[in-house]
DNA sequence: ATTATCTATAGATCTATAGATAATGC
DNA sequence: ATTATCTATAGATCTATAGATAATGC
């Protein structure tokens, strides 16, 4: 057997992926992973034994990513407060750009089979319930040196994660309106400027 | 047999509505939307003959809903722009309210099912060919007039659904995170207002 | 006569595994 | 010896319809 740079089962875990990615769970199928992935059907079940199974890896791995964001975005304490706020949103865009189909992915399987909440709960409470009030503490530090406008923190996070999130959500069905005719990365940069400077106008007093 | 507040078909259709809203087109299966709706299975099909068939009936329905809040949205051109703007963000949002679960259903099926889009298309096209161009020109003006701070119309409308539509997508799963610990009703109105708020913000000199 | 309803079942699709065979690593 | 692979097929689930029967509207 050739040095091949994928095991099979890194193959399947891929077109997995893909294929979950874009179908969810119900609309994916077994056959037709093992089709995209070119290995025989009998050899998913082989290495991951179910459905359930292949699709649970494939799950978890999105959830650590969108954990993983949240803490690194705020990271950086050592910057004013609103400079470090503009630097968030930046970088939770382009974590965006590098995974366009996460959030809406994530968003469908909750809703739609409920009983893989608590996966997703258990991974980010505690970034939550960390970030959150320690978020607030600084903005409420700061509007009473009189440097910004009162906020909620969480009303200033789900600001952020709307404006940002929401296009990546909707791009491929606008892209089909031509309305951002010319490249998309110019596309995107406008976006992320855009939503910096409603953000900040939002804080600014 | 007695009068029914409901003829057994529109009770499929209802039922079939719930069932494909939250599961969407593959997660739903005719049997259970006919257990659902209390009829036999055979029934399901008398009346809709495929499940193709009872989908796009759903699908076409909400594509509608839709496509009339951006018209309406619109109405009411004798106002002065930012006021109309205000209550754009304030009907669309409570349109939301009463649709919750209309745009990630939609965003969903739209991505999953790429040979739908044209239903979707269609119906969106010219009103988007409309409004757009209309928006821009008004805007275009009250900056010469200077009234407000340029902005494209395309940036506008996305930052408004953006902000509007997100908390929706969201919402059955921070729920679960209870932060919003209170009534429902308080945590939209709240929304609805940042939202204006932001917007107008962004707008305004 | 036409419309509504049920039971039973065909047929398709999909997940999963059994069992045989080939490849690989000590 | 263990791991990887294939063919073949069982078994479950789901969509759809046939065919019989009951209800309804002229």
């Amino acid at each position: 057997m050739e040095i091949k740079d994928k095991s099979k089962e890194e193959i399947i875990l891929k077109a997995a992926e893909v294929e979950f990615m874009l179908k969810g769970f119900h609309g994916a199928k077994t056959t037709s992973i093992a089709k995209e992935a070119g290995v025989t059907h009998a050899m998913l079940h082989y290495y991951y034994r179910t459905k359930e199974n292949l699709f649970n890896k494939v799950f978890e791995t999105k959830v650590s990513l969108i954990s993983d964001i949240i803490v690194r975005s705020f990271a950086n304490s050592h910057m004013p407060l609103l400079e470090r706020v503009k630097l968030t949103i930046e970088s939770h865009f382009n974590f965006l750009v590098e995974n366009q189909e996460l959030p809406r992915f994530l968003i469908n399987e909750l809703i739609s089979q409920p009983e893989r909440r608590k996966i997703f709960e258990n991974k980010i409470e505690d970034v939550i319930g960390i970030v959150i009030p320690a978020l607030q503490k600084e903005l409420d530090d700061e509007v009473l040196k009189g440097n910004i406008r009162a906020i909620k923190a969480f009303d200033l996070i789900l600001d952020i994660v709307s404006l940002n999130v929401f296009v990546f959500v909707v791009f491929p069905i606008i892209t089909s309106f031509d309305s951002l005719s010319g490249n998309t990365s110019d596309f995107f940069e406008n976006r992320k400027q855009e939503n910096v400077e409603l953000i900040m106008r939002r804080l600014k007093k």
